[in-house]
This record gives structure tokens, C-alpha cells and sequence, in this order.
RNA sequence: GCGCCCAUAGCUCAAUUGGAUAGAGCAACAGCCUUCUAAGCUGUAGGUUAGUGGUUCGAGUCCACUUGGGCGUACCA
């Protein structure tokens, strides 16, 4: 619908040059009433030509060769917005190009030949994924996939560090808990990591080695098989969540390749650093920001700036034209530095898009979690998963608006997981392929001969809801919003359900039941779709 | 103190990025299964969009201030 509008709006816009100053919008009214596409261009070009928008209006109306067959009435309303009603023939039309696109429907070309790298989750090896991090993991993995269904060729990547401070405390926490276990005497620090998980790596380590590590530092072998053993965790519950990145980037190796050196010497040279009680500062200020920033600490240690600045340099070198990095709101002061840093250097800082996600407040009986990996009073992912299910676990996250700060409630989401919208989708689905096997027995075919025969109310709300599925995939890919593909499927699932109820397959006339078959399967394609970028299952029975 | 984010129905959240009468789910109440899955459908009730002012044809959305919350504000990441 919106396709054609917009080819008569062009062929029109030869005649009316105007038309081309003005970004044209066509929305879906709320109200029926309003039509099935609204255009508020009228309005807009108001002030630019000092005319009444009514008049604009009809004058665009008049301007525009519109086809009888696609398009029943043009109104102007209200301040000047003209409302288009299409024919319900014309609409049935969209079955042929969802039956034909199948699971391809609704992707689109806009970003073809275009590279995107998403980075997320990038949580360091010190503890199991929690509920926090599923929010990340989750959000972050349906991006990737609706930058795919636009086009690009999409890199997941897991950014991590494996040296540092918070590497050693694991070190150290491993040793002393297995000097624990081997009989000795000790006292844990509070600030080391308290989890169970602990005890469990330095368990495995007494098994295998007795006592004979009594004398190992705790940087080797306690830190490397913690890494080791936490890295294929998190694997582990990612994978259950069907997320697989195809990069991990260890934060190491840019001091292997000799990228941090190099950095700092390009900043020297360019005069952007300079030194201050033992320490090297990068002139931030100097690039718009409140203030100078440490790059090297006085120790000699850099910053997390200058290897986030040397990561991200990589992957402008890597090529990419879309850089995603997907942050809780912890990190919500760091990526300005990062920005600046880069931009004096030239690079082109627009190409990332920097996503900050709120936390996730664990509610359990009425009172919030509050949650820290060193305190391990965490509730983990993998809990999580088998408590409600991937499924629901990948709609929850997805459902929202990142920008809120979501209450989970533990409980609630155990008690009523049946209760969840997934349920809902996934019935719609179900319900579909239920009726398709049927009718298969009553030797009934999809028929794509008699679609004007679907006007009834149900068949073309239906029929609406589904002309806006392309567009849904491609706003929340451009916006990067995984929600509006929940909301959009909640609604498209409603409209499916009316329609089940009122308009009948087995009983009708044999035509009305072919074309019927024909919108279930149509319905029943974009159901799948929307579900696969979403990451969810689309059950063929529940 | 300063910076970023947030505040919408009893609860959890939407609202086509400034559009027309602010919508869903849950919870509550009243109905609908001898007929394709009742995990469904129909109806009722629920709102001064935290507050005050401003910008314009038009504000939940933009601006200013106020109130209340989250996260930062390191020579941690």
C-alpha cells in the first residue's frame, strides 16, 4: 500500500515541484475512520508556501492520477492530513508477495554490501552471565539479527580482558579457596570472589593435581583454568540462548601487536598527550570535553581508554560500516572519551552507534536483588533459563524499550510464565499450522485465484496488519529497537486470533476457504519470521 | 555539586521519532466451547501522561525549571 503511495506521490511530484522539499510520511491511523494511510505532508509545506494546508491538500489530491481499482476514497481531515482507503481487493494482494517471499519475507536490500560489527555482552571472565547480562546478551543478538534483515553482513564480537586487576582477584580467589580444601587455614578476603563457582574450579583442581600446586603462583594455572572453565560457561548459557558470537577479541592482543604503543606515540607526535605527576593525560579538553583524562597511569599501566581507543581502531581497519557497541549504563561515562579520542585522530565516529541499556532490577517477593558479581549474590542466566525457558527469557529482553529501567519480577515471571505474550504468539502460530493439517485432510488447497473474496472486517485488518511487516522490520532495524517487533507481533497475533474466530476455513464456500487458507498461510509466515529475528521458537503445536 | 538515563491505567509496558479521540497485557468484573486448539474471543471498569511554565496549526514526545528514582562522576573496567 505504502509502495504504491508513494509512486503516485513521485509521478505526481513531477507536476508539483513542492513535493519534493518535503520528507513524505505515511502513517497508519489509529482510528479507522482516519483511512489506512495518512499523509501530513499538507501540513507541512503549509508555512514554506503560505497556503492554507487544506488547500495544499486538495490540490496534491488533484495532482495525483490515483487507480480506481487500488485506491476507493481520498479525504482531507482535520488540519489538513489526507487519508487514503484502498480497496480490499487491492490489499488481499499482499498474500501473493508473502507466499512467494516465504521466510525471506520481509527482508529488504536497503543495506546491501554494507559490514556491521555488533559488540555485546563483553563481560570479562570472572563469573557467571547474570540476569543483567541477558538483557545485553539477548537485545544485542536480535540487533544483529535485524541489521541482517536489512542487508548487512553482520560480525557478532565479544570483546574481553584477561589480564588486569579483576583477573588477578580470580587468580588469588582460586589459590586460597584450594589451599582451603587441601586443609589450610585461611582467610578469604571480602573483596575476593565469593561465589560457589569458585570452589567448584579449585575442586576440580585438587581431583586432577592433589596438592601439587601448593607453590604455583596464583597468576598461572588458578587463573588460567578459571578463565578457562568460566569462558565455556558463559559460552555455555549464550549458546542455550542460541547467541553465538563469530569473534572474540582479546583485549591482550593489542598489546601483543603493539597497537598500545603505537597509539601513544601517535598521540605524542600529534601533540594530544602530555605528561602530569608520572602519568600521561590525553588533552580532552582540548577536543570538547570538561576534562583531561589519564591514558597511562603513574604504574605505567594504561587506562580501559587507550585499549578501547586501539580496539575500536581495529575495527575501522577491519571495515566496517556500522560499529554497534551495546553498554549497561554503567559504562554510560566512558564512551565520550573513547569518541574523542578517536575523532582526533580522524576516524569517523558517526559509524558507531553506542546503545546504553538500563539496568534490570530482580524483584523477588516484593523487595529488590540487589546484585554484584564479587558478592555473588547474583542470580545467573543459567538460572534464569531454566526456570522460564529460552523463549521466554529471549521475549522478555526483547520486549522493551532499552531505555527503561525494567523490574523483573522473579517470582511473577515463574507463577505466570503461561500468562507471558510468547504464549500468545506462539498459540497464533500453533493454532495456524493446527487448521493447515486439517484442511489438508478435507483435500482443501491455498488458492491465490479468489483473493477479493476476503472483505469481512477480520480478513482485512488482518490483511492491513500484514502490508506493515517490511516496514516494521526495517524502523526497528534503523532504530535499533527490538521492541517494536514485539509490539508489532502482539498485534498482528490479535488480528489473527479475530480473524480464526469469525471468518471460518472448513464450512465455507469452497472459494471463501481457499482464499482463507491462503491468509492463514500468509499470517502464519510473518508469525515465523518476526519470531526468528527475534530469536524465539515458533511451535507447529502446544 | 555536575553529567547521562528515566517517570504514562492498581502492576508491567506501548504510542509509527512532533500528528487526529494516549493503547496493549496482567490483575478486577460480566459473557462466549455438541462445529478448524478457550494458551482464544466479546464487553465493562480503570488516566490532569510526576508538577509548573514555554515553543506551534498540534506536545506523552521538543525547551526551561521543580519533584522523585537509576547509573556514573578514578591514575577500576
Amino acid at each position: 500500500m505504502k509502495e504504491y503511495l508513494i509512486s503516485i506521490f513521485n509521478k505526481a511530484a513531477g507536476k508539483l515541484p513542492y513535493l519534493q522539499s518535503v520528507s513524505l510520511n505515511f502513517e497508519n491511523p489509529k482510528i479507522e475512520l482516519h483511512g489506512d494511510l495518512s499523509c501530513n505532508a499538507a501540513i507541512l509545506l503549509a508555512k514554506q508556501l503560505k497556503k492554507k494546508p487544506r488547500d495544499i491538500a486538495q490540490e496534491i489530491i488533484n495532482t495525483l492520477e490515483t487507480d480506481p481499482n487500488i485506491i476507493s476514497k481520498i479525504e482531507i481531515a482535520g488540519p489538513g492530513f489526507i487519508n487514503f482507503f484502498f480497496e480490499p481487493a487491492f490489499v488481499a494482494q499482499i498474500i501473493k508477495s508473502i507466499l512467494k517471499g516465504q521466510e525471506s519475507f520481509g527482508r529488504s536490500d536497503a543495506f546491501k554490501g554494507k559490514k556491521a560489527n555488533v559488540e555485546f555482552v563483553s563481560a570479562n571472565p570472572t563469573g557467571p552471565l547474570t540476569v543483567g547480562h541477558g538483557r545485553n546478551a539477548v537485545c544485542g543478538d536480535t540487533i544483529a539479527n535485524l541489521l541482517e534483515w536489512v542487508g548487512y553482513k553482520v560480525d557478532r564480537e565479544y570483546y574481553f580482558n584477561n589480564a588486569g586487576r579483576q583477573m588477578r582477584v580470580l587468580g588469588d580467589s582460586v589459590k586460597l579457596r584450594y589451599l582451603e580444601l587441601l586443609g589450610e587455614k585461611i582467610s578469604f578476603p571480602e573483596d575476593y570472589y565469593q561465589g560457589d563457582y569458585i570452589k567448584d574450579i579449585a575442586k576440580n583442581l585438587v581431583n586432577e593435581y592433589g596438592d601439587k600446586l601448593k607453590d604455583e603462583q596464583p597468576e598461572g594455572i588458578f587463573k588460567q583454568r578459571a578463565e578457562k572453565e568460566i569462558f565455556n560457561d558463559i559460552k555455555k548459557t549464550l549458546s542455550s540462548l542460541n547467541i553465538i558470537h563469530n569473534i572474540f577479541y582479546n583485549e591482550n592482543s593489542l598489546y601483543e601487536e603493539g597497537r598500545i604503543k603505537r597509539l601513544l606515540e601517535i598521540y605524542k607526535e600529534k601533540n594530544l598527550s602530555f605528561e602530569k605527576d608520572g602519568a600521561t593525560w590525553l588533552k580532552l579538553t582540548q577536543l570538547g570535553s570538561e576534562q583531561d583524562k589519564v591514558i597511562v597511569k603513574s604504574s605505567g599501566e594504561p587506562t580501559y581508554r587507550l585499549p578501547d581507543i586501539a580496539y575500536h581502531i581495529t575495527k575501522f581497519e577491519r571495515g566496517y560500516d556500522l560499529m554497534v557497541d551495546l553498554f549497561g549504563s554503567d559504562h554510560n561515562a566512558t564512551y565520550p572519551d573513547v569518541s574523542a579520542g578517536l575523532k582526533a585522530l580522524g576516524y569517523d565516529s558517526n559509524k558507531i552507534k553506542v546503545l546504553i541499556h538500563q539496568f534490570v532490577t530482580i524483584m523477588e517477593n516484593g523487595e529488590a536483588v540487589k546484585m554484584s558479581t564479587r558478592k555473588a549474590n547474583f542470580i545467573t542466566l543459567d538460572q534464569l533459563i531454566s526456570e522460564v525457558g529460552s523463549d521466554v527469557v529471549r521475549y522478555f529482553f526483547n520486549m522493551r524499550n532499552i531505555t527503561t529501567h525494567m523490574n523483573f519480577d522473579l517470582s511473577l515471571a515463574k507463577k505466570q510464565s503461561d500468562e507471558n505474550p510468547v504464549f500468545y504468539l506462539q498459540y497464533a502460530h500453533a493454532r495456524i499450522c493446527s487448521i493447515l493439517k486439517m484442511v489438508e485432510k478435507e483435500n482443501l488447497k491455498a488458492s491465490q485465484e479468489n483473493l477479493d473474496l476476503l472483505t469481512s472486517n477480520e480478513e482485512q485488518q488482518l490483511l492491513k496488519k500484514l502490508h506493515q511487516f517490511r516496514d516494521e522490520v526495517f524502523l526497528s532495524a534503523l532504530f535499533f529497537e527490538t521492541h517494536r517487533i514485539c509490539t508489532y507481533l502482539e498485534e498482528l497475533a490479535a488480528a489473527f486470533h479475530k480473524f480464526y474466530t469469525f471468518c471460518r476455513i472448513l464450512g465455507s464456500e469452497k472459494k471463501l476457504a481457499e482464499a482463507r487458507i491462503a491468509l492463514a498461510e500468509a499470517a502464519k509466515i510473518v508469525i515465523k519470521n518476526g519470531l526468528t529475528i527475534l530469536g524465539v521458537n515458533a511451535p507447529e503445536r502446544m
